[in-house]
DNA sequence: AAATCGGGGAG
DNA sequence: CTCCCAGATTT
């Protein structure tokens, strides 16, 4: 039941009755969202501000509308400028992006911007394949910043646009090996006139129309266009691989405070929460238990199954240790080779989500 | 091609 | 509870 997107089936002039139809649409009824500027600026010639659509594409990968509205005004507020956020020292960028997860893309993100401001003189490349070439940045991101902040006819797409093109032309073929001609697909419908309004009229049509479960068709600007539609079975595509079961780990998390502070410690650079504040652990990890083994002779006050969490491809339960006394082994802590932070201020120590809850626990049981 | 890497909101 | 989100990078 597929539909082959090529030039014979996907001509120019039903492409551009797809994106016609959907522009108006949008023209209408998009999303005011942070990073976007309203119609009429629009109108009177207003650009979009690059930094601001990188920053924005760039807390939305893998991440929705509604926990990045936040982070995005708190960064924006803060670092108004790339050349600003360049300047910012890793930690405080770091502990800013606390609780957004995927930890990688704060520490590119820092890459990125201190290659644009220094590099490229401050100024974001404009090309597609100049784009790609910044840390962080993907093929996704890369078109979604070209064609939105530089008017460039690129091919966005992501998760809603896959959803989207899989059911306009009933591509049935299993991702992720559709995405080749889901791409063919999407360059086919792509306007020349208005490709960044195109590709933000496409994401919200996935966000809010042609949703995963129960598509609402009977609303949707597209749906005299669309080839699943027609064949009853819109809801059906994509069709996804099955997905692996999580394991279930166990660790523990120790909690030393002495004179009203705990001790912190900074994550290895890569891997898990890296370069990330947190909890002095021990060692559990995607592929194995904790050890549960106390860094420091003493006692303590173990809180078991204090912490629930689940990864993308792991479930851990966090037990919690809380130091009791009666001395402290300064060695073994200097080993630890952590910081002393205020209990109070914990939540300015930027902890991911997993410690910060775990934080709540121990100062519950103080 | 498959695995790694967070967290939260929707249904 | 299950599913998935404006993906990138490494293996």
């Amino acid at each position: 039941m597929s539909v082959e997107c090529r030039d014979a089936i996907v001509d120019e002039p039903v492409g551009s009755a797809i994106s016609s139809a959907l522009l108006a649409h949008y023209d209408v009824h998009a999303r005011d969202l942070p990073w976007r500027i309203s119609p009429a600026a629009r109108r009177a010639g207003a650009g979009l501000d690059p930094y601001r659509v990188w920053l924005s594409e760039v807390m939305l990968q893998q991440t929705t509308v509604a926990a990045v509205t936040g982070y995005f005004q708190r960064f924006t507020d803060r670092w108004p400028t790339v050349e600003a956020l360049a300047a910012a020292p890793e930690e405080d960028v770091l502990a800013a992006w606390a609780g957004l997860g995927y930890y990688a893309r704060a520490r590119n993100l820092i890459a990125c911007a201190r290659a644009v401001a220094g590099a490229h003189g401050g100024q974001f490349p404009q090309t597609e394949a100049g784009l790609l070439a910044l840390p962080g940045v993907g093929d996704y991101t890369a078109a979604a910043i070209a064609a939105i902040a530089f008017d460039e006819p690129a091919a966005v797409v992501d998760a809603n646009v896959e959803r989207v093109v899989a059911r306009l032309f009933a591509i049935a073929t299993p991702l992720p090996a559709a995405r080749p001609e889901i791409r063919t697909c999407t360059a086919r419908i792509t306007p020349r006139e208005r490709p960044g309004d195109f590709a933000q009229a496409m994401m919200d049509l996935g966000a809010t129309i042609c949703t995963v479960r129960n598509p609402s068709c009977l609303i949707c600007p597209l749906a005299s266009h669309c080839a699943a539609r027609a064949a009853g079975m819109a809801e059906a595509l994509p069709i996804k691989p099955p997905r692996k079961a999580k394991p279930q780990r166990t660790g523990t998390a120790w909690w030393i405070e002495l004179d009203g502070q705990v001790l912190l410690v900074q994550r290895p650079g890569k891997g898990m929460l890296g370069g990330m504040r947190a909890l002095p652990d021990d060692g559990w990890s995607a592929r194995a238990d904790g050890h549960a083994e106390p860094p420091v002779t003493g006692q303590w006050q173990v809180i078991e199954a204090a912490v629930g969490h689940v990864f993308t491809h792991f479930s851990l339960e966090l037990a919690l240790a809380l130091y009791r006394g009666p001395q402290i082994d300064k060695v073994a802590i200097e080993n630890l080779n952590g910081i002393w932070w205020p209990v109070e201020q914990i939540a300015e120590a930027g902890l991911p989500t997993l410690f910060a809850k775990a934080a709540t626990v121990a100062i519950q049981h103080r």
